[in-house]
DNA sequence: TGTACATCAGTGAACGCGCGTTCACTGATGTAC
DNA sequence: TGTACATCAGTGAACGCGCGTTCACTGATGTAC
């Protein structure tokens, strides 16, 4: 029978999905099997099943555990100027998106799994909006502050510096380099282009 | 031995594409099995190697053949005003983002596949920017013929429009949907944003 | 005209391999009396 | 204290299956004389 996941992390799988992730990120999608994450885990593969389902199940795991996570820029804005902090969070999301983009278009190969992905993604309240959505909050915060003017279209503002980051890191993963290069000179013509 | 791929299409050949370009839009390319495609295509397995090297082969055919090919936006926006040209030039690449998305977010599953990708296409001169060199092309002209503001950042504009119809056929696709919801308001607002 | 041969698109059936998964097992640790 | 048993993390070896790939073959069409 498999543990119970939904109590405190049992260390043994929690180092089953650090080398899934592992395996995930430097061999891809279709070299990250069972064997090769046992392999990188140091266990046997028949102990997989003692804390997951199957693959599939391993993969949303990671997925759900690992790819997540990302500070809302809400919190730690109020020091520097609008534009900056506009700068900062979209370099910042390069970096995100950079390192989880192979992983999380990797899936688009599998129809199935992106099924589970996203019920289980949407099931939570996540869901890969929320990078706009946090964001848009910041925003809305800083014209009820009066940082930002009243004629600013927040909703375009986050969309276009969400977009710009999440293209940015494709057109990286594409070239094989792990971080966006000129990150900050994009940002910051983006931001200004926008009126911000 | 494989027949003579640089000279006149082979039909037979372009049904093989034909197929395995639709099982992989339809399926995924973790479905898109050689059995799969030659099935949807109406021949047997064996055929597929005498016309393609191997599987790889047969994907790096699609998406070279199948997945470029968007028309060149200076050629038809002489017509309209620039912030129309540029509204529908945005909503016409979500359009094709979200067709091609899935196909080439999936290769991100495979390194060699995507090293394969990656040289093949650069190696003929295109590459996964060409989106942005575009309607950059189209901005410098319309700036050359005064329809735009010489204060305007084209390239910061042309990254934007591009990013988020990019990001917008991500969020499309992640959901399952064919295409891009409120496409039109979205671009017609960030264009606005941008002082287009 | 017929005949013998060459070419070529396409196939059925088999091959080996690597994958995900399962099963019976081990050995260490805990526990009741 | 020793003894008998229970629990539990972890494993080695095997399993069947589906995959990509290959091989020897067929049958239709073209062609030389």
């Amino acid at each position: 029978m498999p543990a119970d996941l939904s109590t405190s992390p049992n260390p043994t799988r929690e180092r089953i999905l650090d080398a899934a992730a592992a395996v995930m990120r430097a061999q891809g999608l279709t070299r990250a099997t069972t064997k090769a994450i046992a392999a990188e885990a140091g266990y046997s593969e028949a102990l997989l099943y003692k804390y997951f389902a199957d693959k599939h199940d391993i993969y949303l795991g990671v997925l759900r555990e690992r790819v997540t996570g990302y500070r809302d820029p809400s919190e730690l804005l109020a020091s520097s100027t609008v534009h900056e902090n506009l700068v900062d969070s979209t370099v910042q999301l390069m970096g995100f998106y950079v390192q989880t983009f192979p992983m999380s278009a990797s899936i688009f190969g599998s129809p199935e799994l992106l099924v589970s992905w996203r019920e289980g993604v949407l099931g939570r309240g996540g869901g890969p909006d929320w990078p706009v959505r946090n964001l848009l909050a910041y925003l809305v915060a800083e014209r009820e502050a009066k940082r930002l003017g009243a004629e600013v279209d927040v909703e375009a503002v986050a969309e276009a510096l969400c977009g710009l980051a999440f293209q940015q890191a494709f057109l990286a993963c594409f070239h094989g380099r792990d971080s966006v290069e000129g990150a900050a000179t994009a940002a910051e013509r983006l931001v200004t282009a926008l009126g911000c």
